[in-house]
DNA sequence: AGGATCACG
DNA sequence: ACGTACGTGATCCTG
């Protein structure tokens, strides 16, 4: 075995360093990042050149320590701490913990006597020890074993301090470095030490005498001089410097050098950090993503044919895709395991095996996966009905934590430190490099992720218990994703042609209305590009500048607004970005998602995407299709029901979110407006307006449904004042008037931030969570940021919570009552269905009464509905 | 690849 | 005093 090496670090004092010699350096979010780069570089190179096995960061931990005992002048007329530099302080134990790497701080401790009190400990044993600070006063720990490295020219250079060093250096013992500093003071510290003595006076008297108490003791023999008055008349206080100045190494730590062993970062945790820190340079230079795993052999079997004794009455399935986009890519294989043997049947043998159909098939063969989902939906078009899944990786991982990204098997399995998988991007390749590999890589693969479902099937349903979460993955999430699959694969019906009418129209007013452009700027230039408009509306127009942006001028909507009276050209600009962007993305891109076989769009949900629990929908977006200007609402003329004869119903909740509201907060003026079924906004205008429900006009509705949004999101008076476009004082009144109104609102609000501070996290009804790292940050923007996170997710997750809720209720009643009718789509509080006509009444009925009665809250849910022939009538 | 913009709840 | 509304996805431009 190597020996020990004991790397001891002195946290405070080498982010001092690192901070004063860099300049100051922000990252994106506007965090200063200077000290924490420094103290990494550092770190980084010590580690490398060092090898240490054990490693520990010593901090100061208060004002406070026992040396204010002997003098309470100590380190007395310091600079606070500048802010830029305190603000870091949490960083660079994000970092440290991101290392894996031990810290510690000690109640009435420095940082100096926990590393001299572990110097020492080691020194008993067969360890190198080296110790790292700025603090030149550390080198009284320097011995054959301790070599204590100093900082010199901010951090870029090092000063290795052995004994043999001092000698030279000094001709001076490491523990004369003491008396040395007893006699010369030191102002940082403000000890006081001997007025008039120096390092030069100091170490002669120190060659001399050996140490302060024999300078003293043999004063009678010492010429009288000026000095030697001098050292007469501040014995006392030489004697408490030196005491000062020593390191006490018999600190009462609770930690042993067992605690500090250094096995190497976590990778994943150490990129975040940087990325979160914005260290680019670091990012590239090390090898963390080239790294390749090193793979424990792996056993499987590449069947031939697959027979009833293959298959189990519990597995780990997994279905290899080509891609993500699983409504149309090509199915590569499946890969089986029972955790004792694990096997592949590339996926045209496994299309044609009646025996694995039909063991896919049955509900009571038990499936583990990893995104059912998806393979529900890519069976589904080879004609297998996928059915018994009871546990899916990408959903529980992300019910365990939805902020961790990843939604490949090796991302997922790596977070939870299972490391026998490969990324998929390793084994295709990415980029234009990017290619379905050869049998024996492919095969290894994917049983490679079957196997990692398997092995951490336990350990995630363990982890959702412990939370109370099981019942919210298994009973909600997993149905759901069958549920959102079907939709999927049923997908919904879009009428090529009066698209692609509509895009023709478009296109003759776009040129129109380019032309105009053109006309009113004296020359052409590309609309479309934000810095080339600025150029012209600003500089060459000379319109008044209202917001700026990272890179330029702003021509955002709000603030070309602004700007319609000053010239004729903005209305054209804005009309052009209006139908642009419909003709771009709606007309254009929804036509690209047309699929030629069945005339209908397959979006794919994702459903394990979001912070909050919502869903989110993509290629195509079917969430965010035009609904608030009429030009583009007529997009949702070319969606259609699937058949003759069939209508599309749209269900949705009536102030879900603000009904939650009332429900978690309860207020009681809240609560009633609901219960009484009144206007919610039109109340709030009365209550902050001081009006009766009669005297409220549209003005006072309006500014009352920006207030109960703001109140949503987390409000503030800023973000109230630019939705409203009022000054920030006049919006802080409406809130302040609002939090009069509705107290309960009020005490939710500041109880719940102190929840997430308290918990590090907050949760929704059916106790979904959200972690907030940042509500105790020290950065203003990021806490808060994580404070109107903590308001708002609450609110928004638990609508997302009823209606998934509400999803499931609806598949069972309408398999109950043997309906024809789907459902097509959901958009975060509604439902679109389709149904043939004679349905309707049914549908009439059921549909609120499901919806309504998904969750039970203190206040009722309402929901509106509304049915047509296109997805724009049934409004 | 990231920013700006804009579509939705 | 600090600088903002919460949650998404698609398209276009630019470096």
């Amino acid at each position: 075995m190597t020996k020990e090496k004991l790397l001891l670090l002195d946290g405070n004092s080498l982010a001092y360093r690192a901070f004063f010699a860099l300049p100051l350096l922000t990252n994106e979010s506007g965090i200063h990042t200077n000290a924490v780069y420094g103290f990494t570089t550092m770190l980084q190179r010590i580690l490398e050149e060092e090898q240490p096995t054990k490693i520990l960061v010593a901090f100061d931990a208060g004002k406070t320590t026992f040396r204010h005992e002997t003098y309470t002048e100590y380190k007395g007329g310091r600079q606070k701490t500048p802010s830029e530099l305190s603000e870091q302080f949490p960083y660079i134990r994000k970092l440290i913990d991101a290392y894996g790497i031990k810290r510690y701080e000690l109640e009435m401790y420095e940082a100096d006597d926990i590393i001299g009190t572990l110097a020492n400990e080691a020194s008993t044993q067969d360890m190198d020890v080296i110790v790292v600070s700025g603090d030149r006063d550390l080198t009284q720990l320097a011995t054959e074993q301790v070599t204590v490295y100093i900082t010199k020219k901010g951090i870029t250079e090092i000063e290795k301090n052995t004994p043999a060093f001092i000698a030279e250096k000094y001709g001076l013992t490491p523990q004369q470095i003491i008396d040395m500093k007893g006699l010369m003071g030191d102002s940082s510290d403000n000890i006081p030490g001997v007025p008039g003595v120096g390092e030069k006076t100091a170490v002669k008297l120190l060659k001399e005498h050996g140490s302060v108490e024999s300078l003293y003791a043999a004063m009678d023999t010492v010429k009288a001089s000026k000095m030697k008055e001098k050292l007469v008349a501040n014995e006392e206080q030489a004697l408490m410097s030196k005491k000062l100045a020593t390191i006490f190494t018999k600190a009462p730590i609770d930690i042993t050098l067992s605690d500090l062993a250094y096995n190497g970062p976590n990778e994943e945790e150490l990129i975040s950090v940087w990325q979160e820190l914005g260290f680019k340079s670091l990012l590239e230079k090390s090898d963390f993503t080239v790294q390749e795993e090193e793979q424990a052999p792996f056993d499987y079997e590449i069947l031939e044919e697959v027979k009833q004794e293959h298959l189990k009455d519990v597995m780990a399935v997994h279905l290899e895709l080509e891609d993500e986009h699983y409504h149309t890519c090509q199915q590569l294989g499946i890969a089986l395991t029972d955790g004792a043997k694990t096997m592949y049947v590339p996926f045209d043998l496994a299309a044609k095996s009646d025996v694995l159909r039909l063991w896919l098939e049955d509900a009571t063969k038990i499936k583990y996966m990893s995104d059912s989902k998806a393979s529900q939906a890519a069976l589904k078009r080879a004609g297998i009905r996928l059915a018994g899944v009871e546990f899916d990786l990408l959903l529980a991982s992300y019910i365990n934590n939805p902020a961790l990204s990843g939604d490949d098997v090796a991302t997922l399995a790596k977070e939870l430190g299972y490391r026998n998988v490969q990324a998929n991007e390793a084994v295709y390749g990415k980029g234009v490099k990017r290619a379905i590999p050869a049998i024996d890589a492919l095969s290894e693969h994917a049983s490679r992720k079957a196997f990692a479902v398997w092995s951490l099937q336990p350990k995630l349903e363990t982890l959702l218990k412990e939370n109370e979460q099981f019942e919210l993955y298994k009973n909600l999430e997993l149905p759901l994703a069958s549920i959102l699959g079907e939709m999927e694969s049923e997908g919904i019906t879009v009428n090529r042609a009066t698209l692609e009418k509509m895009g023709q129209e478009l296109n003759d007013k776009l040129i129109v209305i380019e032309q105009a452009i053109y006309a009113e700027a004296g020359e052409t230039f590309n609309i479309n590009s934000p810095k080339q408009l600025g150029v012209i509306l600003f500089d060459k127009l000379g319109l008044p500048v209202i917001k700026k942006t990272k890179t330029g001028y702003s021509t955002a909507a709000d603030v070309l607004e602004k700007l319609k009276p000053e010239h004729a050209i903005i209305e054209h600009i804005l009309l052009y970005r209006q139908l642009g962007k419909l003709q771009s993305t709606y007309i254009e891109g929804l036509l690209k998602e047309i699929h030629k076989e069945d005339g209908k769009v397959h979006t794919r949900f994702q459903q394990a995407l979001t912070a909050t629990g919502r869903l989110s929908s993509t290629d195509p977006n079917l969430q965010n299709i035009p609904i608030r200007l009429e030009e583009g609402r007529k997009i949702r003329q070319a969606f259609v029901p699937s058949k003759e004869d069939w209508i599309l119903f749209s269900a949705d909740y009536s102030q879900i979110e603000l009904r939650v509201l009332a429900h978690m907060s309860n207020d009681k003026n809240l609560v009633e407006a609901f219960r009484e079924g009144m206007d919610v906004h039109t109340r709030t205008a009365m209550d902050v307006f001081h009006v009766s429900a009669d005297e409220v006009d549209s003005n006072m509705r309006r500014a009352a449904k920006a207030v109960n949004f703001g109140i949503v999101y987390g409000i503030s008076d800023y973000g109230l004042s630019q939705n409203l476009d009022i000054t920030r004082k006049e919006a802080a009144t409406f809130i302040e008037k609002y939090f009069a109104s509705f107290p309960g609102v009020k005490q939710y609000m500041d109880d719940i931030v102190q929840d997430a501070k308290f918990n590090g996290y907050v949760t929704t009804i059916l106790n979904r969570r959200r972690y907030l790292p940042d509500i105790t940050s020290s950065n203003f923007n990021l806490r808060s940021f994580a404070e109107r996170t903590a308001m708002n997710t609450p609110i928004q997750g638990s609508a997302a919570d009823i209606i998934k809720k509400a999803m499931i209720d609806m598949d069972a009643r309408l398999k109950k009552e043997n309906m024809q009718a789907k459902i097509l789509l959901q958009v975060h509080d509604e439902l679109i269905f389709e149904a043939p006509k004679e349905e309707i009444a049914l549908l009439e009925k059921i549909v609120p009464e499901v919806m309504e009665n998904a969750i039970e809250l203190s206040v009722p849910l309402k929901v509106d509905f509304n049915y047509g022939a296109t997805w724009y009538e049934a409004k």
